[in-house]
DNA sequence: TAACTAAGATAGTAATAACTAACTTACTTT
DNA sequence: AAAGTAAGTTAGTTATTACTATCTTAGTTA
């Protein structure tokens, strides 16, 4: 509810509808969020949404692409301005942290979407998202194993999950106290703590 | 849907009807679980459930209670048979992951409670639960700093929020491939490195 | 400026949700 | 065995959901 030029080019409202989903899913339960919920929320009717996507599975799949681009393009950037494999898995955790606190909503949609019995086409986007960010930090695992940064006898696809896990404890204690900022300030030292379960021993 | 015994008391009732939230948990969206779906899971009509509960919500919190005390039952055995903090710290991550096989649908449960925006009555038991949790394991981490077996430099707080992101970190993963078995073969495996991150130099 | 098109509003529909009132069946108690 | 009660069924009500058909307005092009 923030500007409301009553006609938007089809594109400018798709973004609008995106951004609007990402922003409602930082209050409530993504699951509750509704068509009416999003049209009031940028200052449109229910109805008008319709013009742009075909169902509401269509809108939420359309977000899902959007955080997938965006994450994974910070995850890209994050690595590419780091010179070890450490450096870079801190400076992803770190990167994906503050796209987090940034963008609450998303990893509570992430996994909403997830608990889906059936494979819905957001849900599918969102496990291509996670397996495409395995596979990021599976390859920089094997690196920092191979130029010795890492414990030789670590078993990487276990790293793997225990970072994501990291990420999403993080998330769980946040949602907790209600309270998002705090996730910023305890995330270096959960970071440490991990670091330490997976660098050569000293 | 196991067996059918038309008449049951009301306590046994009220049993039966968390059973099966349980189980519906497991195999779906928990918050797409209808009283329908309750119903029809253990034989009953829809407007029965009403006989013993005065609303949806009441039943979630019923939920929430038996889970609560189920595990945190658990988790305290798992302590009293251990000799050192770090055995009772590894008792307790098997024998939740133990929980969380056998019941698959619980933390889906209590991630979806917790998304709620206002604090609900399950929402408010989901939280009492990891609270508790949470001071046992904390009590448990300092006790082992004390003994030296875990490192005296360790962060307490962010030792017990990586150890449930530990947890989350697989039963996601496990959402990811729609296998729960997974969980059990890969625990023991994330736990090492988590216990390599906490324990005193090597 | 007239004609056309794209975006939005209005006012619906059908499906499904939680919940309820009235009735019926099974069990218990004396 | 009669009477009372607890448990369950039937058939609703109201509210809300995603989605849609029809009309209106704004913006663009000839």
């Amino acid at each position: 509810m923030k500007k409301h030029p009553k006609h938007l080019s089809a594109d400018e409202r798709r973004a609008a509808t995106v951004d609007a989903v990402v922003e409602l899913a930082g209050e409530q339960n993504p699951s509750e969020i509704t068509t009416t919920a999003i049209a009031k929320h940028m200052g449109v009717t229910q109805g008008a949404l319709f013009k742009h996507f075909p169902t509401k599975d269509a809108i939420l799949q359309a977000v899902m692409e959007f955080v997938a681009e965006r994450l994974l393009s910070r995850v890209d950037k994050a690595v590419r301005g780091a010179p070890t494999p450490i450096a870079a898995i801190e400076a992803i955790f770190m990167a994906h942290i503050e796209f987090v606190v940034e963008n609450p909503g998303v990893p509570r949609m992430m996994f909403g979407e997830l608990q889906h019995a059936k494979l819905t086409a957001p849900k599918r986007m969102a496990q291509t998202l996670i397996r495409r960010y395995g596979e990021r930090l599976y390859g920089l695992i094997e690196e920092g194993k191979a130029t010795g940064e890492l414990s030789a006898s670590l078993d990487t696809s276990a790293a793997a999950t225990l970072f994501i896990g990291t990420i999403q404890g993080l998330v769980m204690q946040s949602m907790l106290a209600g309270d998002v900022e705090l996730v910023r300030k305890d995330a270096p030292r959960v970071f440490a703590i991990f670091l330490r379960g997976i660098r050569s021993g000293q």
